[in-house]
RNA sequence: UGGGGCGUCGCCAAGCGGUAAGGCGCGGGUCUUUGGAUCCCGUAUUCGAAGGUUCGAAUCCUUCCGCCCCAGCCA
């Protein structure tokens, strides 16, 4: 960690409820004025658009109040990890235009939160049980009923601290333990029916390697990652809202001091766009798409390659707000973005797809003059360039109609028109072939 | 049906007891230097519904309706 203020790129945007409550804080002096946010993506994918929410939100309150924001890999599953998608994520942030405090992981605190375990165990807030997957869901209990206790719930607290410290000795194979939060088999939240804390799992981690056989679960590890760091406004999306109970339990059990607390937004939805991770992969894994950086997916690394700026897509994060409500954003809303910073810094060419010849029977055969064309009307210093003029030019076909409609403004028989950058022209004559078809207009 | 949330214009979103910001979209207009650009104008007598409190309510109270999330040894 370090103290080093992040310096991101601007985000702007309305002040949200969260902005509220964190400035409240600051003004009252809470956690000593500071804010400290961190960005925790789970490395088993790559960023898209609705990341993109976070990542300005996370940054962009840290920011305001000179504060830190940490970039953090929630990477508490190494079946699902890897390091690719961890310099992918790197990159994409990196991208968006914001610079992380520091880099962590949860893998660092693996040590400390195996002896913030022992510590639940030895206050007797957590068990080893031993009942498998099938029996634990069938103890949980239904949305109506209480779940029954586990019959290894009340092991003596040297049973239960032997049998975890066998657990992560690797002693057993997966799924023989589980270590339990002892709460409440009784409460209307399942969340605090004694949740699992820690799994063995007999994976290959991508940073720790085979040190490990047990890891802890996300509701285990990401409240007291937050406070090993001093984090003290933990933004998370809505379906964590049932999980702020456990949060606080876990951070009242173990830690001293000053508190993270954890906040919830919504979190992003496009119409027309396949935002959920699983899908993403698996348009990758069944090749629909030519990987994750496919023009086509609505991933950091898709816009980066279909043009889109990181200006566009802070702009976009900061129109479209944060608060509670669900919400689906039309995409119109991003391409509007798009828009707006390619219009201001994009030099223009001209193509013509479907050319149609023009004689300028008044030019000389032969001449060519060069004209000077803005490379882009909305920006003086993009300069111009020069593009040939001569007797025989080419038009899109569209621009020319032998039997316009009301309002149509560009070329027709007898009408003048100002060619861009150059010259005014008058359509004189309609040459065609001989099934009818305009293969040449002269002009004037 | 247990718990947790949320309902303000087609889509977002301000507002927090004093008489509905803004953006996107859409509609119209302006512009003979690409326009699907720019600029201008318009777009909720009403805040999920019904009662109530109040001089006054989107904002407070009551009831009801609707939508989302939770029963992973995923995050």
């Amino acid at each position: 960690m370090t103290d080093d203020h992040v310096s991101e790129a601007e985000v702007g945007g309305p002040v949200d409820f969260i902005r509220s409550i964190v400035e409240a804080d600051v003004e009252s002096g809470k956690h000593h004025g500071r804010v400290a946010t961190r960005f925790p993506p789970e490395p088993n994918g790559y960023l898209h658009i609705g990341h993109a929410k976070s990542i300005c939100l996370n940054f962009g309150i840290a920011g305001e109040q000179r504060g830190i924001c940490n970039l953090r890999f929630d990477d508490t599953n190494p079946t699902r990890e890897d390091v690719e998608y961890v310099d992918a994520i790197k990159e994409d942030v990196a991208w968006l235009g914001f610079t992380w405090s520091a880099e962590l992981y949860a893998s660092d605190y693996f040590e400390r939160l195996y002896q913030f375990a022992v510590e639940l165990i030895r206050h007797d807030k957590a068990y080893v049980d031993s009942l498998n997957a099938d029996e634990i869901r069938a103890y949980r209990g239904t949305l109506t009923e209480p779940g029954k206790e586990s019959p290894f719930r009340n092991r003596s607290i040297e049973e239960n601290l032997d049998l975890f410290a066998r657990m992560r000795a690797d002693q057993f194979p997966d799924g023989a333990h589980v270590l339990r939060a002892k709460i409440d088999m009784a409460s209307p939240n399942f969340n605090m029916r004694d949740p699992t804390l820690y799994r063995i799992r007999h994976a290959t981690h991508h940073r720790t390697g085979d040190t490990w056989c047990i890891y802890p679960m996300y509701d285990f590890a990401h409240p007291l990652s937050d406070a090993l760091e001093h984090i003290t406004h933990s933004l998370c999306t809505l379906e964590f809202e049932d999980h702020r109970p456990l949060y606080d339990w876990l951070v009242n059990a173990v830690i001293e001091g000053d508190k993270p607390r954890q906040i919830e937004f919504a979190r992003l939805n496009l119409n027309y766009t396949v935002m959920s991770k699983r899908k993403l992969l698996q348009l990758v894994e069944h090749r629909h798409v030519a990987g994750w950086s496919d023009p086509r997916m609505p991933t950091i690394s898709g816009l980066r390659r279909r043009g889109y700026t990181p200006e566009a897509v802070r702009d976009f994060c900061a129109r479209i707000g944060v608060a509670k409500k669900e919400n689906v954003i039309d995409v119109a809303q991003l391409e509007h973005s798009v828009r707006e910073d390619l219009n201001r810094r994009a030099p223009r060419v001209m193509a013509v797809l479907r050319p149609l010849k023009v004689v300028i029977t008044n030019y000389p055969d032969g001449q060519v003059e060069e004209v000077d064309v803005i490379n882009n009307p909305e920006d003086p210093s993009a300069g111009t360039r020069k593009v040939p003029f001569s007797r025989v030019l080419y038009i899109e076909h569209d621009d020319f109609r032998e039997d316009p409609p009301k309002k149509f403004f560009r070329l027709s028989p007898g009408k003048e028109v100002r060619l861009r950058c150059a010259y005014f022209i008058t359509c004189t004559e309609v040459v065609k072939d001989d099934r009818g078809q305009i293969v040449e207009v002269r002009c004037s």
